[in-house]
DNA sequence: TCTGCCTCGTTTATGCCGTACACAGATTTG
DNA sequence: CAAATCTGTGTACGGCATAAACGAGGCAGA
């Protein structure tokens, strides 16, 4: 029945007892240490009551679980701000935007910014779990998105808000764009897992696996790619990708553009367009009125 | 040190004792059957031998692990040809592709139809991982491919070869659909999961989490989305990743397609222009050579 | 000062998991 | 017919999460 909740969006207070004794943030310390060390499937009770020097049980006292631990490292690692990395390439524009909210104040129509920041975000995502491999390890469709979480969703979505998408599509795009970041990060953590597990780096491994090759001659395109050096340096497969789905919702972000009459910028829903006069934006005064409410409210 | 190479490898030949005993083949199909139910990891050696009524250890003396059978399985269930779900829009082409190697038979110029057979192949995939949704939940970088995987990448490979694609280019964008049909199956599996184990369904749970949407309240454009219906009927989220994969996909071949006299259209080095005549389109003897070799090989 | 409760950590135990190893019966091979 | 090989069994180990009962210290009120 204890889901974390009220654990992750705890005021973080002053912890009153400094010296002694185990503490939350003590327990999810060391467990980040832990699995930044040894992976999720490393993390396990024990060793984090090993590390703080207490038996197994004395965790149970302050986490109900181990799932819960899990989302509480997570969301505090999430709170470090990964600053720049300068190996990033970051087309990442100099000027500070606000974190949230979208930016309809005139200067800039229709957030023709939105991809600079949205590529900013999955950046920031993707250093972040270069960090922590085992943030995209953390798998489940009930994991209760602690404060920073939400606060990452809420800036990704304000990036496309601004533009002609719906706002099933903003959301979509958005999801897209963190599943990618997730899957990812995962196919980075894996090669780390299995050398820790075998001791034999992934190099030699593959090296040693001849008689795979050997049949992999008998397929024509693997064949012709491999002969003509298709494998030998290969594609940033992030950069490559997070290219080829900003492009795929930039062109989505064109239709729209280009069909924008026929649907309510507020809600979506379609809109008959009016007889005479200026082209209707929102399909109703009610919309328009909504619309109005929260560009003025921030 | 046995990696099951030679185990996912050998021939499919008749199995000789039809009788009774434990075969290879009566483990996997039980394997598959008790995944398909419980998922990856409701699998366990000790349920596997107990559904075929033997002893755990006995398994061992016909498969060197529970991996090497988890990769078995894997390779079993890819050999099922999905049948068209009627369910799927499915914009396949309706006369049938030879199924592996590039078609430049002079019929059609630089592979123009790769977009509908690429999206036919994902669909493929996507229809493989609903049938078999512990598929995706096998995880790890030295997953050996077994003959069905391997003729699976053949084929999506042989979709891209066709364009003015550079070989690196079309390896990335195949692993590019590959991991996001992975990803999203992922997803899918991960309800399936939580509901099995706690028997709770997944909009009950989260219904259940008042305290959790009171809080988000406080987030402007997490708000806005939701009372403009943002979530009230979400975008099919592979449909919707599917197509701006292949938007992105797209774009990039044009681009390519603009530029192309600078590339080899072999291996991918950059060439100069010829300085008269017909431009250039391999950027040196021998690529042209090999291109011919493999143009005429299959 | 005594009493009862509350907090924190410990001890013990249960039931999963993969699999190493020694052994036994059957079958095949020399 | 004997030896070797193949197949299946039983037992055991070390790992995991966590349930339940227990004990020591602090602290409030009588």
């Amino acid at each position: 029945m204890d889901d974390g909740v009220e654990l992750l969006w705890r005021e973080r207070g002053e912890e009153s007892a400094p010296r002694a004794g185990l503490t939350l943030d003590r327990i999810v310390r060391a467990g980040i240490e832990l699995a930044d060390a040894e992976g999720l499937e490393g993390l396990s009770m024990r060793k984090v009551a090993d590390r703080l020097g207490f038996t197994t049980m004395s965790l149970y006292r302050h986490v109900p679980g181990r799932d819960q631990l899990v989302a509480l490292m997570r969301d505090a690692v999430m709170s470090e701000h990964a600053p720049e990395d300068p190996s990033d390439r970051t087309d990442e524009p100099r000027s500070d935007h606000q974190d949230a909210g979208p930016q309809e104040d005139g200067s800039d129509q229709k957030g023709a910014d939105w991809r600079p920041r949205l590529e900013a975000l999955a950046r920031q995502g993707w250093r972040l779990r270069r960090r922590h491999p085992w943030l995209a390890e953390v798998r489940g469709s009930r994991n209760i998105p602690g404060p920073n979480a939400v606060a990452t969703f809420e800036r990704m979505l304000s990036t496309l808000i601004g533009t002609p998408l719906r706002p099933h599509e903003v959301i979509a795009a958005v999801n897209l764009i963190g599943r990618f970041v997730d899957a990812e990060a995962l196919s980075l953590v894996e090669p780390l897992r299995e050398e820790r597990r075998s001791g034999v780096s992934e190099e030699e491994w593959w090296g040693a696996r001849d008689s795979l090759y050997e049949r992999l001659t008998a397929y024509p395109t693997i064949t012709r790619l491999w002969e003509s050096g298709g494998w030998d340096d290969p594609e940033d497969s992030f950069e490559f990708g997070l290219r080829r789905i900003l492009d795929g919702i930039e062109a989505l972000i064109q239709e729209r553009d280009e069909t924008r009459d026929d649907s309510c910028r507020e809600c979506g829903k379609p809109l008959e367009p009016a007889a005479t006069g200026r082209p209707r934006v929102y399909c109703s005064r009610a919309c328009q009125q909504r619309a109005y409410r929260t560009r003025k409210k921030p």
